[in-house]
DNA sequence: GCCAAGCATGCAAACGTTTGCGCCTAGGCC
DNA sequence: GGCCTAGGCGCAAACGTTTGCATGCTTGGC
């Protein structure tokens, strides 16, 4: 009973023009008359005639969709970088379809052979936490399908990608409590083996060396990032002979749940404890005090991805050197962390 | 230089048979003797094969994708739909296309227009903010192509839908403040046209009434539903003669800005004042004191929704009474509304 | 008046699959 | 030995476009 819909060929029949000549007329080629192409048009409008991109782009070559795999797709982060890529996409003319790896590699995968299956021009991928390795992605590099890491990549692979700079993060974020005189500085830290844990920690250790203070491994509190690991890990700060005046967490979940415990016990912050998180969380505005956070222009993030995918593929030379885009982290100052402003 | 990418007809030349067997061999058709399908596999593996599905799809007239409309892909509610969607779509074997309409009317009807010429088999659309009126949908209909909205929807057309039961929401919210023995019961609402906020505010009214309580203009707070709404509304509200003794917002974002307020005005929660919020957002967990709230089972709403398009796909009576199914909202009691336990 | 040029259009192949139909062969049955 | 069946396979059309080339017609220059 589904109505067939209106094809190239049945407006030719219906105008007594061949096939050729309303193809022609719709992708505004050159040489069709005026007349012709407003004929065309017209009852292109009238019947509601929709182009079938299948059809075109099995015959082009090319779908003009790009794929998308994220570990998932909720959450704060990722549902942004999302956002940024549709945006970019889309303006580009290109459509998007998404996959997730829920974190697993073998997900990862499958989802990399849909996206080919389904002819995918570029495909770009942040990489899901138990992808170790870089086989699966051999494949695409050998069919010449462009490719884009952004934010999780592999450590020793010369790859297309954007990235945060963690380490400038860390870095800011420490510096930015040393400029406000906190001088005994605690770190909540994730797996080292991920890129941007490892950075951001790193960054720490450059703002305290730069002024000159030492690096004291007791004040370095490896957990999950989640916010029971920051309630645990200001618990065994709190415990040290000598605690800390401040902590710079590598996420805001863990900093939600140190200020919980601080809250309990009736230590202010930032009187008492300045608390700088990371990623600039939504919630971060709804904290109280407000928490200073690193924002890591996620939907930005996305977006560069998309154009530099998109150039990588408008570029006959596949094969130029890889380029690794860099984003700078920003600091957003709030009152969890504002002790010079504090003691007025 | 790209690789041509190896097609059926390759494999059918290197194997010395028909295109038909190899495609008939791939597919698992009864009428292939054992030892052809092995070599045509095994072929493929070797190569590295991989089906063009949009041949196949052109072919078949099915593209094996589902497009989806949203308003945007970001918030905690939108992303975590989509991955509802994602989730039970590709479990079906289905590709996702994912448009945002950016709660543009004029986008929205661009992005349908997108989809229809992606070929895409059915539509999940949650509507714009912008969207009063039906008409660019009718083209979609027209087109036989099945259709499922999820909870934004528009009153007064018979479409299939999976909404959550917003007024029950209001009322388990509301009934659980009057359990604590709160009374005078506040509410914040948005937008009445919005179907969401309206019904809400319904079971607010009813749980009232079921209590013999008087429903009071001054208690009901219409605005944005952000945070800046629930800080301004709060205020209003504690200016009344007789303030409130609970708040029930119709959005955890509005609690939040609230909440911020009682804070500062040395405002006990929920001793002095309870409060309840909607959404149960990811930082609701996270505030001081934990908010109570009511959950939309977003992830559960993208899985119906799209499990309904599918089985209206595969009814041949396209034109069978159109669902609605309504999901039941969860309530989540947390520390902000506990006065019994509090009490003790 | 003839030829070159240029414009508007048509023809047909191609993209990679799927699928109805028909062919061939082998085997079983009478 | 002839006939029938069925299994295994190939042929070719079809899906809706795009596009190189050919074609016909008009026009202008000499």
């Amino acid at each position: 009973m589904a109505k067939k819909r209106a094809s190239i060929t049945d407006l030719a029949k219906q105008l007594n023009i061949s096939v050729s000549t309303v193809s022609r007329a719709l992708s505004g080629h050159s040489a069709i008359s005026e007349a012709t192409v407003k004929r065309v048009t017209a009852l292109a409008k009238e019947v509601g005639y929709q182009p079938n991109s299948l059809a075109s782009g099995l015959r082009k070559g090319r779908s003009n969709m790009l794929g998308v795999v994220v570990p998932h797709i909720d959450g704060n982060f990722f549902s942004q970088v999302v956002k940024g890529i549709e945006a970019a996409a889309s303006k580009a003319g290109y459509q998007v379809l998404i996959c997730q790896s829920n974190e697993d590699v073998a997900h990862e995968r499958a989802n990399l052979e849909t996206l080919m299956n389904a002819q995918v021009e570029g495909i770009l991928v942040s990489l899901s936490r138990t992808t170790h390795e870089f086989k699966h992605f051999e494949k695409v590099r050998k069919r010449d399908i462009p490719l884009v890491f952004f934010d999780r990549i592999l450590d020793g692979y010369d790859v297309n990608a954007v990235v945060l700079d963690d380490r400038a993060g860390g870095y800011r974020a420490t510096k930015h409590l040393l400029d406000q005189g906190y001088r005994r500085i605690a770190h909540f830290t994730g797996p080292q083996y991920l890129n941007i844990y490892k950075l951001r920690r790193q960054g720490y250790e450059d703002a305290l060396r730069e002024y000159g203070l030492p690096l004291e491994e007791e004040l370095i509190i490896s957990g999950s990032m989640d916010m029971a690991a920051g309630s645990a890990g200001i618990k065994k700060l709190l415990e040290l002979p000598q605690p800390p005046d401040a902590v710079f967490s590598g996420s805001d979940f863990s900093a939600a749940g140190a200020l919980q415990v601080l809250h309990e016990r009736g230590l202010r912050v930032p009187e008492d404890i300045g608390l700088v998180g990371f990623s600039n969380e939504l919630f971060s505005r709804l904290m109280v005090p407000m928490l200073t956070s690193i924002d890591q222009h996620c939907e930005l993030m996305g977006r560069s991805a998309t154009r530099l995918l998109l150039q990588i593929m408008q570029e006959q030379s596949q094969h130029a050197a890889p380029q690794h885009i860099v984003l700078q982290p920003d600091l957003f100052v709030r009152a969890s962390s504002l002790r010079s402003a504090a003691s007025h």
